[in-house]
DNA sequence: CAGGGTATTGGGAGCGCTCCCAAAGAGGGT
DNA sequence: ACCCTCTTTGGGAGCGCTCCCAATACCCTG
């Protein structure tokens, strides 16, 4: 029996542990991992050594030894702002961490900011410094997924990127969001119901739009493309969008809104034109964000279950590393929203 | 000259970067690592080799060899809302990602919600899986610090626990900001100016308190403790609170509150007790949050500067970790803080 | 021209773990 | 009692890197 090597202070090694339960080293490890292939005595017999000496392993050498690495990255592009805005970001890293709270996967966070940044990541992934990798708010022209997919990286986004989305994905129903929206603006005697849109190019805008007009015509309203207004997610685009619907259709009385954020835009453009909120423009958003809660009137609102979906996520993710992908096809998970009623509607 | 293994897919190792630079594993690992202690053509020679084979470093393995990790964990105790909240989380998160982005550290997510996890985390940090540790939102009686301490774990924290803090700190002014505040209100002519404080076992609501003191006396106003309203950081507090104060002292023309979400639970109290907010009584927020922006009227608040406190604190953490502590003293970093006026004062 | 530096360099010895092969032990059937 | 199979076990061989020592090359000095 090899006398492990005598350490003073230092952490305790696999050696040691072994030497201590009087095993060899492989059958430590084997306790260690689990595995069945060991009779109930060793097992205890290690368990205890394991407890006595507090052994913690080596997270480097398993990674070197096993070529994994017991850890993902979450991927945030910066420069996004709607997802780095309340609440999505914390509202992920909640659902991700729950996920991964008793795992012994780490969780990475990498902000990527600039080309640089980006190429630098690119680095990461190939190096394999991860097991896996958590996408949000990826644009449909991003090269990032192609590369994860070419290295055979596992990899889970949240929002699908369009209709044909390969990839496993989370996403919040956002049609049947807005559809639910607009049919309750209707339920509530509106007929006028304009729109203003996020980024089109945003799959996840796209299919707000899409349950806008399912909505519309469902409720044998006329559709009029004047009463749809494009913006990009701001605060700013939200204004000027609905300086355009006012423009273009004076008589609206509703307008839902692809995001808290733009109504807030779009809230302020109203007052301005002194158009009473709900009498006069009831008015729905998306997100259900602090800003939804604190506006005045309280915003009506969808909400979406982020952080379930950054749970069911990092659950993807975990099963896609074990390989344990049920079918052939990509699992993709689409999670219920919710009409959260409040004054402006 | 050993002829490195040939490897048909896989990533390049130091090994295969030497043989074909023409040079040993030693010398190749000295570029690599910046070592004056090569000669210029051999760097170049290898800096070649690396760019051609496209090679990177295998972390695990450097983890091991070098016993570093390369990493520092941002620990983040989930239940406190308050810094989970926007927009403290995300503006961190980003600082010390801009702090961290041209350096080979990675960011380690870490929430610790339960005493459960609270275990882990010490196991983890016990076994040394990174090289540092930020902490944000410490509660004074928090046992982890001092068991950091004891490991000799470089660690950062966000906002000192008292007057005598002896781990190196970053803070913004919360008695100047504060100070500031108050005055602000003074100088519009209030002279009945209450606060609403958060916790005060928190070093920083202390503080805030302390700026109110500090500015009331400074005004030649009459101290009242019955303008003094603890809360403890949410909005139903806030709203207790300002119930409290009106009760007694109905006279308050002013109050300086602890935090943006205490004031708009303040604001709904004020509305319902008929009010107008500015012209029956003033409200000053702190944290200038998107509430802030969005509440009616919109909220004046005292902006920390929460992503520059990230950067600030991982760079502390870097010299920290590289041992370059100036002299014995332990660092800590106060940035000012900025009044941003609006309609409520 | 010898002697004693100093600047570079190569490569052995691990770091602590997993993988895997071969050996030892435990039954079971004939 | 013997052979064969299945279970359990020990420990060698790396994983790719850093650290460090010894070896070599080069350069002054007297």
């Amino acid at each position: 029996m090899a006398a492990a090597r005598v350490r003073s202070g230092g952490r305790p090694t696999l050696e040691e542990v072994a030497a201590r339960a009087g095993v060899g080293r492989g059958t430590a490890s084997r306790v260690i991992n689990g595995s069945p292939r060991v009779s109930d005595a060793t097992r205890e017999a290690v368990e205890a050594a394991v407890a006595e000496l507090g052994y913690v392993p080596n997270r480097a050498a398993r990674a070197l030894a096993g070529n994994r690495t017991d850890a993902i990255a979450l991927v945030v592009p910066e420069p996004e702002t709607r997802f780095f805005a309340e609440p999505y970001f914390s509202a992920i890293v909640r659902g991700v961490g729950a996920a991964l709270a008793d795992t012994e996967m780490q969780l990475l966070l990498t902000l990527v900011g600039n080309d640089r940044e980006r190429r630098r990541l690119a680095q990461y992934l190939t190096a394999h410094r991860v097991d896996g990798v958590l996408l949000v708010a990826v644009h449909a022209d991003d090269p990032l997924p192609e590369l994860l997919e070419q290295l055979g990286m596992p990899c889970v986004i949240s929002g699908a990127r369009h209709a044909a989305e390969t990839l496993p994905s989370v996403d919040s129903d956002n049609f049947e969001g807005a559809r639910a929206a607009v049919e309750h603006l209707v339920s509530r005697g509106r007929r006028q119901v304009a729109t203003i849109t996020g980024r089109l190019e945003v799959y996840g805008a796209q299919r707000r739009l899409d349950g806008y007009r399912a909505a519309v015509s469902a409720a044998g309203l006329a559709p009029d493309e004047r009463l749809i207004a494009p913006a990009d997610f701001t605060e700013e685009g939200g204004a000027a969008a609905m300086r355009d619907l006012l423009a273009r259709r004076p008589d609206l009385d509703a307008v839902f809104v692809a995001s808290d954020v733009m109504a807030a835009g779009a809230r302020q453009v109203l007052r301005e034109a002194e158009r009473r909120i709900p009498e006069d423009v009831a008015l729905v958003g998306f997100d259900d964000s602090v800003v939804a809660r604190h506006m005045h009137p309280a915003l009506t609102s969808v909400r979406q279950p982020i952080e379930e979906m950054g749970r069911r996520m990092a659950q993807l993710l975990l099963d896609e590393i074990a390989g344990r992908t049920p079918g052939d096809e990509r699992p993709s998970v689409v999670l219920p929203t919710e009409l959260v009623v409040r004054d402006s509607s």
